[in-house]
Order: structure tokens, then sequence, then C-alpha cells
DNA sequence: TCAAAAGTGTTACCCTTACACCCATGG
DNA sequence: CCATGGGTGTAAGGGTAACACTTTTGA
């Protein structure tokens, strides 16, 4: 295993971040070197085969003198104050190595976020071991720090984790709020198959992955303007199908931060779509929906949910118009639907189906192309409302 | 500082689990005691003074053969794979104290996540020091584990991420951001009726008006999660069936600030309601969908919305018998049908179809009630997966 | 003249719908 | 004995699905 060891005493270390009212942060004046008589976030050795945990607590009772409770669930702990009846999750923050101390081993930094009286707070604190002053200071407002403390400090704000507040309190504007984004699969027909636009993603997470184009919602517009906003800042298309699929939000899907997302589909033609790579892109390109990369983040769920939806939904709509050009042959419509669902439809079924509801105006043009007999073009009448391969159903818009 | 150290040579190291393409893991098989022959995530001591990031690298090297380049910004390290022309952040998960590990000392787990070809990353892999065997494994097929490496993997994909890190420092809280709710629409049969329950709004906006019950997200809880929790709020029950309708994002749908609501609907049994008021709610009180007050907000159109879906849905799928107690008459599931879908059905095509798909099983007992024929009782197959309404049609869940 | 796609009707089967009378019970 | 809802079968009609050969063109 590595080198051979050369037998030094390391020292393991935790720091606590006692992160009060979202405001105030407690600090420790030390009373012995290094970095006498600086201000330093609460800490102290973490003994041989001892617990992260059990090393946190010890030190919160000889540094502070404050006497709490822990309870542990799974890989969390809770910690208590009996005192004030008040208590809050130990969040285990980031792990800093000897740069930091010169005497060498890891730091552990922990935090403890409370919502509690400062006064009341306090009057659990107690001068400890090795401690000259204990104070709540400003976090804007902090003094010359020991180690490398003022960094752990801008660290930990700079990339909180949201915290659970009371539930007591129902003002929304104190609330958390999660991310929204609406994410976009843009299906086409091209070479045959059914595709989907996707995009290469160029920074973490999921580098380097395929991911459906999304973007956040802005406060002005409504969801569906910041799916065409989207659709047209990656394809230049603008008169499109689109629909709302589902909304997915599972608090992990996202290792940001909370990220909820408004799925919506389009249907385009390809013809009409220039592939601009968006800013957030490396690459952007169609995939054939059966031979699809890996995806980033839940976006296979959302794949799935997509192809379901389309497929059951052109049984019984005529969505799959939107695919085609203004002047098709009854082939090219077909094509549509049996790429679609994926089978083989009957030619003469889907010909007598199609021609009996009405929905298509013959245009007195041929399609001449390829060693074989033209076929007749088509165009559709808008205001019918009867779908081709069920015209028993009703149609949904 | 804490107890007096009796001077243990303390073992901090380093394990690094590769997370390929979102679906593998890099194993190794170790040569030596602990563990030997186990698979486990590759690691190895921090030597003393040693940065971590030095100690991943060079662990890296000594396991595997592989040769990385690292460059670092601010708190944040990228690995660089040169020959393959690939790279990630290296992302620091946890630490883990001494009882994962017999030797003492702290595991600080780091994470890289890859999205490469197997085989090219794998022709990069050399088999190094202690270790038998090198493979990428299926995460959701991971062989017996040495240490707690099986416990450190279902953390890291649990998306254990003390705080998020990235390169631009990602920083959600420069957007501005909606609110984000969940309505939910709770339905039920009763009085001959397809009911729905609201609740009458207390505060401003829309003081006196009648509403869906709905509430925040909270950080922590999914979509669904949240409207479960409403639910039981609202009304007691839980096993109910449930399902998300659709997301409403008009900029201006409510007059205080911008709120994006997703909209549940549920169908529940009457008899196992009881009805309590919400704090946030003067009244609750179920209305026939027919004969609805004024409503606040947009939850006309989210009724109307949810209104279509029922009377679609329960033709192709078997959502009817959420409504019914476990025993039931044939005619009390004809009635259902016949108040969601707002008329008459003929009781001997209703009773054939019912029937001949075998989704019901007759019991012995009857239903005795007023002066006429008893009605034979019947209660639900689960495993049956065909409708009632038209039979030859798949049932989608 | 051959390959390739366009174009064209009929039939069997199954599912849906329409329809009327007897049965068992309580009052 | 009568009012009330429970319980039962058949036939017509319509939509779906299966099936094969001729036409027109370019090479």
């Amino acid at each position: 295993m590595g080198g051979k060891s050369s037998m030094h005493d390391i020292m393991n270390s935790v720091d606590i971040l006692f992160d009060i009212n979202n405001k105030f942060i407690l600090l420790v004046r030390r009373a012995k070197d290094p970095f006498k008589d600086f201000w330093a976030l609460p800490g102290g050795r973490q003994e041989p085969f001892e617990d992260l945990v059990t090393a946190v607590i010890r030190v919160m009772k000889q540094r502070l003198g404050l006497v709490v409770k822990k309870e542990t669930s799974g890989s969390t702990t809770k910690i208590i104050l009996p005192e004030i009846d008040k208590d809050a999750i130990l969040h285990q923050i980031k792990t800093y190595d000897s740069g930091s101390d010169p005497r060498g081993g890891n730091t552990t930094l922990f935090a403890l976020q409370l919502n509690v009286d400062k006064q009341k707070f306090m009057s659990l604190i107690r001068k400890g071991d090795a401690v000259l002053d204990v104070r709540l200071v400003d976090k804007s407002s902090l003094p010359k720090m020991a180690f490398d403390h003022a960094e752990f400090i801008s660290q930990y704000y700079s990339s909180l984790k949201p915290y659970s507040e009371d539930e007591h309190n129902y003002d929304a504007s104190k609330y958390e709020k999660p991310s929204v984004t609406v994410d976009i699969l843009i299906f086409t027909v091209r070479n045959n198959g059914l595709n989907v636009l996707l995009i290469k993603r160029k920074t973490w997470p999921f580098k380097d992955f395929w991911a459906n184009p999304g973007g956040f919602v802005e406060m002005d517009e409504s969801l569906e303007e910041t799916a065409l906003r989207e659709l047209k800042e990656e394809t230049g298309v603008e008169n499109v199908y689109l629909e709302q699929l589902y909304t997915f939000g599972s608090p992990k899907r996202d290792p940001r931060t909370r990220v909820i997302s408004v799925a919506y589909y389009a249907l385009v033609r390809s013809d009409f779509v220039k592939i601009k790579a968006a800013t957030d892109a490396a690459d952007a390109k169609w995939f054939p929906v059966d031979s699809l990369p890996n995806l980033a983040f839940d976006h296979e769920e959302i794949m799935r949910y997509a192809l379901d939806r389309i497929r059951n939904k052109i049984e019984y709509t005529n969505i799959a118009f939107q695919l085609l050009p203004e002047k098709f042959t009854l082939s090219e419509l077909q094509n549509v639907y049996e790429i679609i669902l994926g089978k083989k439809i009957d030619k003469r079924n889907f010909r007598k189906k199609v021609k009996e509801i009405g929905l298509l105006k013959p245009l007195s043009e041929n399609k001449m192309e390829g060693a074989h007999r033209p076929a007749q073009l088509f165009s559709f009448r808008e205001n019918k409302k009867r779908t081709i391969l069920n015209p028993g159903k009703k149609v949904y818009s």
C-alpha cells in the first residue's frame, strides 16, 4: 500500500461551524499556539479509533461546555440541545488535508444550523479547554481567523445545500425554493427512423453525457414560452407541435441543487431544422431513438415516457402530420406511422381509412422520384378532426 | 486538546469511485488481508503530510496503472486522462471514520464521473500493487464488497453530496426562482355523483373563494410525496390512486408572486375519508362536480382538465376500482362508471364484459339491502390487466 | 424488360350496441 | 301482491385485419 510508512504521529481533527440564525457563527479565541489569540472555529483532535461524530460531541463539551444528545438514523446524525428544546442535523461539510494545519492529519469540517434565540443559546455555552473567549460573530464581519478557517467559512456559505426550516412558518418567501427548468424532447423523422435531438454537456455534472436541451424558466414567461424559446434556440424552428409531457421532481435528480423539470416534447420537420449548439452545449446531434447514447440525469426515464406518449397518441390524434412537409404522398404518411409505431401497417387498409375520413386534400400534382410509378401528392385540410388509425374515436387535441 | 494522545500509528486513506457512464463502477479484487480476495473500490493510504488529492492520484497510478494529470482552480480539482482526451471533476464525497476500516484512521471517498467507451477506458488500466483483478461492474449488481464499500456506493448514488461544487461555481441563487406548489384534486363518488374536495380560502387573494387543496414543495420531498402529504393532511387517507395531471405555470396565475403548480388528482373512497380542515383552510367540503362554486386562481381550468382526464382514462384503465369498497355489487361498479362518464350504460352489456374479462372474483356473500332481490358481492383480482369498457384495448397503468 | 414503389376491393371475424323479461326480497 | 332493483341472451351492424395483383416509371 503506497510508500512505506514513516511512523509519524498524525492527528486528525474536527472543526464545527455553528451557523446560528443564518447570521452568526460561533467562534472561540485560542489560548495556545499555533495561532494563539486568534479566533477560530471550535475544534479539536479526533482520538485514534474515535468516531468523527463522537469527536464532534466531545469537542462541544470540552471547548464550549455544551452538552448535547445525538440521535442517529442511517448516515444522518441529529444533535439535540435538551435545555432549549432544539435540534438540528449535523452536516459533514468537507475534509481538508494537512496543508491547512501544520500539525498534519486531516481536518473534517462539520456544520450545525440552528434557528434559536441568541441569548438562550449563549446561556448554554461556557468557556472550556484552551479557549480564551467564546462569541457569536456576524458572518459578514469576521475577525482574522486561525488556520484556513476563513476559507472554510466562505466555502460553507458559497455552496451550502439547503436546510429544511421550521414547519410552522407559512410565509412563502421564507421557504427555500427549488429551481424550475423546462426540458424539451425534440423529435423528427429522419433517415427512415424516429430521431431525437440531444446536446452534449460540457460541464459537471454528467460532463460528456448527452442530454435533452433545456433551460430555466424566466420569471415572466409561461412554461410553454420557455419551451418554445429553448426550441428556437436549439433548432431555429417556431411553428411546431408542442405538448407538455410530465413534470419530474425527485429531490436528487440533479446533484447540484433541487431542480424540478417540466418536460415538453416537440415534433418537427427535419428539413426545417438547422441545429445550433446553444451556449451551454458542446455539441448537438440527432440520434435514432433505438440507439441512444448514455443520457445525463434522469433523461432516460424522461425519454421512455415521451416515446410511450407519442406512440400512444399517434393512434388517436393527428400529431403525425406535424412531421410531414406541406405536400406529401400517402406512402410518406404511412411511413411516419410505421416509424413511430415501430410496426408495418397494411397499405390498403391504411389508404382506405385515410381517404374515407376526408382529412386529406388530393392535389393534381404528382411526385416523380425514382424508377417507379409517380405518387399523387396530398395536403391536409386543417378543419377536420378525425383520426386516421381509429376513425371512430374522438380526437383529443 | 482532548484526551492525551496514545501515539498510535493512525493511517488515513482514500478510496476512489469511478462512476463510468452512470452505469458501471471500477472495482479491484484485493490481494492482501484484510478482505483478501474481496472486491473493493480502489484505494490506499494517505501518506503523512500528503495532500488528499495527491494521494488519490498516486493510488490511481499504483493500483490501476492509470496516469492522470490534475488541474486545480480554487478548491476544485480536475483530473485529465490525456490518452483518451477526457477530463472530469474530482469530487470529495464523504469522510468515513475508523469504524469502516480495522486499521483505524479516516477514509475519504472521492468520485470521478466519466462518460467514456468502456473498452477505451479499460485499455488504460493495468493491474497494480496488491490487486488481483480489475473490473467494471454494473452498479445494480455488485459483488460482496470489502470494508463498508457497498455502503459507500449506495450513499454515493443516493446523492449524498454534502454540498455542490462546480468549476463555474454553479450558483442557483443568481436566478430568481418561482415558487412551486402541488395542488391536488381529490375526487370521490358520493350521493350518486362525482364529488371533489374543496377548501375555502381565508386570506387574500381569493379570500372566501373555494380552491383545490395544495401546498409548497419541500426541498427534500418528491412531487408525489408532496401530493401524498397534502392528501393525508386534508383527508387522512393514504392508499389511494394518485396521478400527476399537468403543470400550470402562467406567470400571472397567482397575484402574489410567480407560482408554478403541479396538479395531481386522487380517487378515494368516500367512506374512508375524514375531512380535516388543514391550517390554511377555513373550511373543507365535498362538491358535486356538476355544481361547483366559483373557484380561486385558475382552478376552474385545472378542474376541467382533471375531469377530461378521468373521463378519458376510465375508458381504457381500471382506475374506477379505486372508488369502490373491497366488496361491491355489479350495480355499484356500473354506477361508478355511469357517474364519471355522465351517461347510462346498458346493464347486460356491462355485465357481459365485466364477467368475460375475469377481473372480478365472485364471492359467496350477498348484499341484502332494500325491498328487492339480494345482489351478489364481488371483489377484484389484482393481477388481471384488461379494461372493462374496452376489453380489447391495452391497459395503461 | 425488369426493378421498385404506387395504387386498388373483398371477405371473415370480432366487438359493440340495442333490446325485454323473470327473480328475490321487504313492506 | 306489488314495488324495487338484481339478473340474464341474442341478433344486427360496423370497424378491423388479412390478403394479391396491376400500373407506371427510369434504368
